[in-house]
DNA sequence: GACACTAATGACACTCAGTGCCGTTGGGAA
DNA sequence: TTCCCAACGGCACTGAGTGTCATTAGTGTC
């Protein structure tokens, strides 16, 4: 869930340099959205800040709301094969913790960005309702795994809710990132999923006995 | 997740009446959107074809991505009532499955409308992304009770989590039903929901043993 | 039946996101 | 230098959503 490398990978010397790049301009308008607010910045403001032209920044971006995101692609290539490639004598959930924990890794220059860029995807809600369809894929990478794992078919309900409890675990652990401040993320990430993992197979049972008892 | 009554309850009468309801835009809005597509459809053509003005429309449902909703608020206080008064010797769970069978309960008149509607939210990128909001509401309801029954604090990990496990629980059985068309939905969610209740504390065990073993 | 009150309606104008089109620009290769 | 080609940016257009305001149509009163 962060913006990624610069786009200079290796172009294939041919036609006009481009002229920025998406961390740029993905960090243009995340200033611009804290000062002004979402709503209040308008695509112009934008480009005018960036120095590019409008039609320009919707060549990089397809759309507004995905001008906090960056480049999510290749972070979500990166997970699906560090989860495939992961040994079978470690527990899948224990699997899920490590994976999603190295996901969320951030280089340090971006830190400052990644908080106003969680906070905005979290509490706007024109960027929250967006974002649904990020973690679609980000989803689709954990059900592929434990469907691997568990030799079920995916669409299969065990991993796709499973999916959907990872993805409320990262998101509470981003709620409280967001709220006290000093945690770092990562641990706040890797503690819940070890609190989910201990208390998963509990916190039914103890509603059944508290039930019955 | 239905379309909800009428809205003609009681009105003081005074000025003029409503030319038109919700439930009557919102069918026209489903009809349009699965004849011609959702993105093919547009304001104009809908406020024609419900003979009234693109302004009024605008009136009743404050977005496009709105129409395929209807009324959703009263939906969810009727879900909310009914967990705060399920008796506490039920299992959560089970509490759980009950009032969300119940919640996804509709009306056989609004059955073709029904399975547009949920097409339509779970398959049209927009409008998948949109719901987001209003499933977030719906947590929400989930996690309060989760939390009073548990006795724990309603941002706590383990309520918040247990509503994302709920609502992929959900939209899982819904996929289903839009699947095959055979089984009736709440069949299918009651089965989702037992499904989980029982294997939810075993399916790490599993894991554990399979790495383990 | 005329009048007053009030709420729903619809027409108009405007902002802004997003798209298609096309001529221009500038870096690398021949 | 010249050619090639991708990135750029201007322009015009569509469609969603909003603010404003005059109009319409029910209800109650005289």
């Amino acid at each position: 869930m962060t913006l990624g490398s610069e786009d200079a990978v290796a172009r294939p010397r041919l036609g006009r340099a481009p002229s920025t790049t998406h961390a740029e301009i993905s960090h243009v308008a995340l200033t611009l959205f804290m000062e002004r607010g979402f709503d209040q910045t308008t695509i112009d403001d934008i480009a005018r800040e960036a120095g590019i032209g409008r039609r320009t920044l919707f060549r990089y971006f397809p759309s507004k709301n995905d001008l906090p995101w960056g480049d999510f692609g290749p972070l979500l290539d990166r997970m699906r094969e560090q989860l495939s490639g992961m040994p079978d004598d470690i527990p899948m959930m224990e699997q899920l913790r490590i994976a999603v924990v190295e996901f969320n890794r951030v280089p340090e220059e971006e830190w400052p960005y990644h908080r106003r860029r969680m906070e905005l995807l979290l509490h706007v809600p024109t960027l929250l309702a967006h974002s649904t369809l990020r973690y679609a894929s980000w989803r689709r990478v954990v059900a592929e795994h434990v469907a691997r794992r568990l030799e079920l078919p995916e669409q299969d309900l065990i991993p796709q809710t499973m999916a959907w409890t990872c993805l409320g675990v990262c998101l509470a652990a981003y709620e409280k990132w967001l709220d006290d401040g000093a945690a770092p993320l990562l641990d706040l990430l890797d503690e819940a999923f070890r609190l989910i993992d201990e208390r998963i197979d509990t916190k039914v049972v103890q509603a059944h006995r508290g039930a019955r008892g």
